[in-house]
RNA sequence: GGGCGCGUAGUCUAGUGGUUAUGACGUCACCCUGACACGGUGAAGGUCGCCAGUUCGAAUCUGGCCGCGCCCA
C-alpha cells in the first residue's frame, strides 16, 4: 500500500495525463468480449467530422462518463463505443467554404479530388476530436472506435436500404421537396428552419380572357412565379368567386390563359380568396394540380436548380435572373402593366436551409423517400409502455406529437460526400435494382454494366442505425450479442426528431428491440449574457484549451455542478472557477488528512463500527456520509447529475471540511490521547476514501490521484466498488445534537464579530440553555465549542442568574448566549432586528391561531405545533426584551436614529 | 397561428399545501489561524412576475394577464 507525499498545489496537466495513460495501460475501459451478469452500454453520439467537440459535447460526454463510471464501479460490464460521423452535406459544405477562400469552386473539381479534400478535412478533425476525448478523461473503449463510413457501417447502411426497398418502404418519386439552390441538393423537412420575415403581398388582377372588363384578383408574395401558373383556384364555397369558376383568365405579362378552378384546399380567408396555382414550385399548388390533373395539362418548370428563372414561358428579359432579384423586377413590370391592385407589407414564415441559410425553394423533383409513418408505431409504443424512458419526462409529449404527424423522409442528396444510394439502373430493360453488393449485370435481362444512382444518402440514414450498426450489425458480433440493446442515450434535444426518434424506429424494425432503454437530454449552455455558446460570439472556447488552463476535472465539474435539470446551464468564467476551486478544495482536504495519517503507524481499517457512545462528531460525519451517498444514488437514478454533484459538494465542503476536520483537529493531533487519535483517523480515512469513490465519476483524475495517496485496496479507483450508504449508519440523533452544538458555536462567533472582539482575545462565554437535554449536550461538548468559537470556557447560568456585567447576549431557540465584550464595544442592533423579525412572525402565528377555521379544519398536530411555536416565540421575545433592558447602559443609541 | 416550458436576493438556482424560503456566484467587514486567500469567519441582500380563485393555510394547486425562451407550422 503505497502512499505518496502530496505537493502543495494540484498540477492538473501532469496528473490528468498520468492517469489517462495508466487507465489505457491497464485497459480499464476495455469492455469484456463476453460480458456476464449485468451490463451497461452506450454509444457516444458520433460527433461530426465537420468540426471538433465544443462545450455542449463536453457536457454530454461528462454525463455519459459519470454514468459509465458508476456502472463500472458497480461491477457491471460496461461498453462505451466511440465514433465519428461523416456528416455528408455538412462536411462537404465546410470543405466547399474552405476551398472558396482559396478561390476554388468545389463544383469545378472532379469527384475524386473533392473526395481527397474531404478526406483530408476529416482526418484533421478526427485527430483533434480523439485528442479531446482523451483529454476529457472519458472512460471510452477506444478499441471499439467506429466511423460512419467504415466498411461495417457501409454494409449496415446498404443492408437497411435494400430491406426497406424490398418491403416497399423506400420509393423513388417525383415530389415537391425542399431544394437548397445554393448547395443544389434536396433536404429533408427537418433540415429546413423557418423564420418570420417581412415580404410584400401583392394583389394582382388576372383579366378575363374573353376581354370583358375586370378579372379575378389574387394575392401572392411570389409574383416571379406567375410564369409557371397553370390555373387560378378558389374555394368551392366562396360566394365571391362562384361565377368565376370555369372561366379563363390571362396571366399578366404573358399571352397565356389559364382556367379558374374550384378546390377545397384553398384557404378562403387568405387575400381575396383566390390563389394562383404554380404546381412545380409550391406544395399546396402541386396538391391542387394533382386533384385537377385531368383538366390541367401543363406542368411547367420555370426555375432551375440554382433558383434562376428559366423556361420559354418566362419573358426573355427575366430569363436567367435569380428568383429573389426577379421578384422586384416582375413586380415593377406588373405595376407598369397596371396589373397590381394593392401592395402591402406582409409578415410570413420563410424556410431556410439549415446548412447554407439559402431560402428554400419548393421544387418538384425526383428523389428517394422513406415511408416513415409505417415505422413509427413500435417507437411510439415503446415510449408509451415505458420500455423507453425519456428524461426529462415532459419531452415525451413533444415526442408523441411529432410522431403523429410524420411526412415521408427524403433521403437522397445531390452531393458527393456520403454513402451512394445502392440502386442500379438497367438502361436496356429499365429494371431498378437495390443491392448491398453492386450487381455485375442486370438480373432481369443480363445487360451490363448497370448505371448506379448518382445520389448519396442523407447522413441520418446511417446515424439512425448507429446503436446497432456501431456494434457490428448485421453481423452477429460479440459486441452486438453482448451489449445490444444499449442502456442510455445522452444527447441534445435538438436532435430528438433527427436522430432519437428515428433510431427507435430503426431499432424496432431491424433488431426487434428499442435501441436503448433511457434517453437523457442535456440542456444548452449559455454565457454570462445568456447567449448560446457559439463561435460567432467568441464565447465557445475549444475544450482542449480550457483543459490545458484549468484541467479536465475542473471543466467537468463546472459543466455538471451548476447545470439545472432540463434548463439551460451557465458556462462562464465564474462557473469554471467554481469547478477549479472545488477540485482544489478536495485536494487540500486530502492533504490535511494525509498529514495526519502520516503520524499514524498502521493503516486504519475500513468500515468503522461506531458504538452509540462513540464521540458525537464521528457518529455525525458517518451519518452525513450515509445521507450523502443515499441522495447521490437517488440523484443518479433520476438522471439528476447536478443534484448528485451538489450533494457531494455540500458534504465535502461544509460537513467534512468546515465542521468535521475542525472539530477533529485536536483528536487527530493526539492531544486527546492515542486511542482518540486512532479512532479519528479511522473514521476520517473511511469517509474520505468513500467520498473519493463517490466523486470519481464526476472528477476522475484528481480522485484517482488522491485515492492512491491514502490507504486503499485495489489497483485503480476507476475499478473500485461503488459505495453503499449502509456501510455507515444513519444517526438522526447525532445530526440533531451536532446542529445544536453548531448553533451555539455560530451564535458565539456572531457575538464576537458583532462586538468586534479582537481575534487574539479568548473572552468568557455564558449560556442559559433551554431544557436539560440541551444543557447536558452543551456541557459535554464544552471543549469543542470553546475551541471552535474561540472563547475561554463556557459557563452555565442558572435560570434566575444575571449575566455578568460587561457581557452582551443574544437569544436563540436553544437558549441565551452571552459573551464578554470589550468595554468600548457599542451595542449592536442585531437584537433589535431579531426582535422586530420575531414579532412579525409571532403576529402571523397568533393571527392564524385566532382563526376559527384554522382550529376547526387544520390537522390537530398542526394546530398543536403552531401553538407551541407561538409559545416559544413569546418566550424568546421576553428574553430579548430582558437583554435589551440591560443593554442600554453601554448602548449608544445611534441605531434608533 | 399551434404546442411546450420558464419567471424565487444584483446573477444563477433548490424548494409540487403547513416552522422564520435553500445553496452558489457577486457584495460588505474582519482575518494569509500549521490543508486550502482557488481560503476562513461573520454580515447585508427577497412584495417568491401581476391579478383573481380554491383552501383553515399558497412560492407550491386552478384560471386570467404580463414578460421571456424553445419547438412546430
Amino acid at each position: 500500500m503505497s502512499r505518496v507525499e502530496l505537493p502543495s498545489r494540484f498540477d492538473a496537466g501532469a496528473i490528468e495525463a498520468k492517469w489517462q495513460a495508466e487507465w489505457a495501460r491497464q485497459q480499464a475501459f476495455r469492455a469484456l468480449d463476453e460480458p456476464k451478469g449485468r451490463r451497461f452500454s452506450l454509444i457516444l453520439p458520433p460527433p461530426n467530422v465537420t468540426g471538433v467537440l465544443h462545450m455542449g459535447h463536453m457536457l454530454g460526454d461528462t454525463v455519459m462518463d459519470a454514468l459509465a463510471r458508476v456502472h463500472r464501479m458497480r461491477g457491471e460490464a460496461v461498453l462505451w463505443v466511440p465514433g465519428v460521423d461523416h456528416a455528408g452535406l455538412s462536411t462537404q459544405t465546410a470543405v466547399r467554404r474552405s476551398l472558396s477562400k482559396e478561390g476554388v469552386r468545389l463544383e469545378n473539381l472532379p469527384r475524386e479530388e473533392v473526395l481527397r479534400h474531404v478526406e483530408a478535412w476529416k482526418a484533421e478533425r478526427e485527430t483533434h476530436i480523439r485528442r479531446q476525448l482523451v483529454a476529457g478523461g472519458f472512460s471510452i473503449d477506444f478499441t471499439r472506435y467506429r466511423y460512419t463510413m467504415d466498411p461495417a457501417a457501409v454494409r449496415a447502411t446498404r443492408e437497411v436500404f435494400v430491406r426497406l426497398f424490398r418491403d416497399g418502404l423506400i420509393y423513388r418519386g417525383e415530389r415537391i421537396v425542399n431544394w437548397d439552390p445554393k448547395l443544389r441538393t434536396a433536404l429533408s423537412d427537418l433540415e429546413v428552419l423557418h423564420r418570420e420575415e417581412t415580404g410584400e403581398l401583392l394583389t394582382i388582377r388576372y383579366p378575363w380572357a374573353d376581354g370583358q372588363p375586370g378579372g379575378i384578383e389574387l394575392a401572392t408574395v411570389r409574383p416571379e412565379t406567375i410564369f409557371g401558373d397553370v390555373a387560378v383556384a378558389v374555394h368551392p364555397d366562396d360566394a365571391r368567386h362562384r361565377d368565376a369558376v370555369g372561366r379563363q383568365v390571362r396571366v399578366p405579362l404573358t399571352d397565356r390563359t389559364v382556367p379558374v378552378i374550384a378546390d377545397p384546399q384553398v384557404d378562403p380567408t387568405f387575400g381575396t380568396g383566390a390563389v394562383k396555382v404554380t404546381p412545380r414550385h409550391d406544395l399546396l399548388d402541386h396538391s391542387i394540380y394533382r386533384a385537377h390533373e385531368a383538366e390541367l395539362t401543363l406542368l411547367p418548370s420555370i426555375l432551375d436548380l440554382d433558383g434562376k428563372l428559366t423556361s420559354d414561358l418566362v419573358p426573355a428579359s427575366f430569363r436567367g435572373v435569380d428568383r429573389e432579384k426577379a421578384r422586384g423586377s416582375v413586380t415593377e413590370a406588373l405595376v407598369a402593366a397596371g396589373s397590381v391592385v394593392r401592395r402591402e407589407s406582409y409578415l410570413h414564415s420563410v424556410g431556410h436551409s439549415e446548412r447554407s441559410d439559402a431560402v428554400i425553394e419548393p421544387l418538384l423533383s425526383m428523389q428517394w423517400f422513406v415511408r416513415i409513418d409505417a415505422l413509427a408505431p413500435p417507437a411510439v409504443e415503446a415510449v408509451r409502455d415505458g420500455s423507453v424512458r425519456i428524461h426529462p419526462e415532459r419531452w415525451e409529449r413533444t415526442f408523441f406529437r411529432w410522431m403523429e404527424s410524420l411526412q415521408d423522409w427524403c433521403i437522397s442528396r445531390q452531393v458527393v460526400w456520403g454513402h451512394p444510394i445502392p440502386v442500379y439502373y438497367c438502361d436496356a430493360c429499365s429494371a431498378v435494382t437495390a443491392a448491398v453488393e453492386p450487381p455485375p449485370k442486370c438480373e432481369r435481362c443480363g445487360h451490363a454494366p448497370l448505371r448506379p444512382d448518382p445520389d448519396v444518402l442523407d447522413t441520418w440514414f446511417t446515424s439512425w442505425l448507429w446503436p446497432f450498426a456501431a456494434l457490428g450489425w448485421p453481423d452477429p458480433t460479440r459486441e452486438y450479442a453482448g451489449y445490444y440493446p444499449t442502456s442510455v442515450l445522452v444527447t441534445g434535444r435538438d436532435i430528438m426528431f433527427f436522430w432519437v426518434a428515428r433510431m427507435m424506429m430503426a431499432g424496432s424494425r431491424f433488431t426487434g428491440k428499442s435501441p436503448f432503454s433511457d434517453v437523457y437530454f442535456t440542456g444548452l449552455l449559455r454565457d454570462e449574457l445568456g447567449r448560446k455558446l457559439s463561435k460567432q460570439f467568441g464565447n465557445s472556447p475549444d475544450p482542449l484549451d480550457v483543459i490545458r488552463e484549468r484541467g479536465a476535472d475542473a471543466l467537468r465539474f463546472a459543466l455538471v455542478h451548476p447545470n439545472p435539470v432540463d434548463q439551460d446551464g451557465p458556462f462562464t468564467p465564474a462557473t469554471l472557477d467554481g469547478g477549479r476551486n472545488f477540485v482544489t478544495k478536495l485536494w487540500n482536504v486530502v492533504r490535511f488528512v494525509h498529514g495526519h495519517l502520516a503520524a499514524g503507524a498502521e493503516p486504519p481499517e475500513f468500515a468503522p463500527k461506531v458504538a452509540a457512545d462513540a464521540p458525537l462528531e464521528h457518529r455525525w460525519i458517518l451519518s452525513r456520509w450515509h445521507a450523502t451517498q443515499s441522495s447521490l444514488d437517488a440523484a443518479l437514478a433520476g438522471f439528476d447529475f447536478t443534484a448528485g454533484a451538489s450533494t457531494l459538494y455540500q458534504f465535502l465542503w461544509h460537513d467534512l471540511a468546515d465542521v468535521y476536520l475542525e472539530w477533529s483537529r485536536d483528536a487527530l493531533s493526539g492531544a486527546q490521547g492515542e486511542a482518540a487519535a486512532r479512532d479519528a483517523r479511522h473514521v476520517l480515512t473511511f469517509v474520505v476514501e468513500r467520498t473519493l469513490r463517490g466523486l470519481h465519476p464526476f472528477i476522475p483524475h484528481v480522485t484517482e490521484e488522491l485515492w492512491h495517496s491514502i490507504p486503499h485496496t485495489g489497483e485503480l479507483l476507476a475499478l473500485a466498488p461503488w459505495p453503499k450508504p449502509e456501510e455507515a449508519p444513519s444517526d438522526p440523533e447525532a445530526e440533531v445534537a451536532v446542529a445544536t452544538v453548531l448553533e451555539a458555536v455560530r451564535t458565539l462567533r456572531h457575538l464576537r464579530s458583532e462586538h468586534q472582539v479582537p481575534l487574539e482575545h479568548r473572552p468568557a462565554a455564558f449560556v442559559r440553555p433551554v431544557g436539560a437535554a440541551t444543557a447536558e449536550l452543551l456541557a459535554s461538548q464544552r471543549p469543542v465549542i470553546g475551541r471552535l468559537a474561540k472563547v475561554s470556557g463556557l459557563t452555565f447560568l442558572e435560570s434566575g442568574a444575571e449575566a455578568p456585567a460587561g457581557s452582551r447576549g443574544t437569544v436563540r431557540p436553544t437558549g441565551e448566549f452571552f459573551l464578554e465584550v470589550p468595554e468600548a464595544s457599542p451595542a449592536s442592533d442585531t437584537l433589535l432586528r431579531e426582535q422586530g423579525r420575531l414579532e412579525a412572525v409571532l403576529q402571523k402565528t397568533r393571527d392564524r391561531l385566532a382563526d376559527d377555521g384554522f382550529r376547526a379544519r387544520a390537522p390537530p398536530e398542526v394546530v398543536a405545533e403552531t401553538e407551541a411555536k407561538a409559545r416559544e416565540l413569546g418566550e424568546r421575545l421576553g428574553k430579548i426584551a430582558e437583554q435589551l433592558a440591560r443593554a442600554p447602559k453601554a448602548a449608544p443609541t445611534e441605531v434608533h436614529g
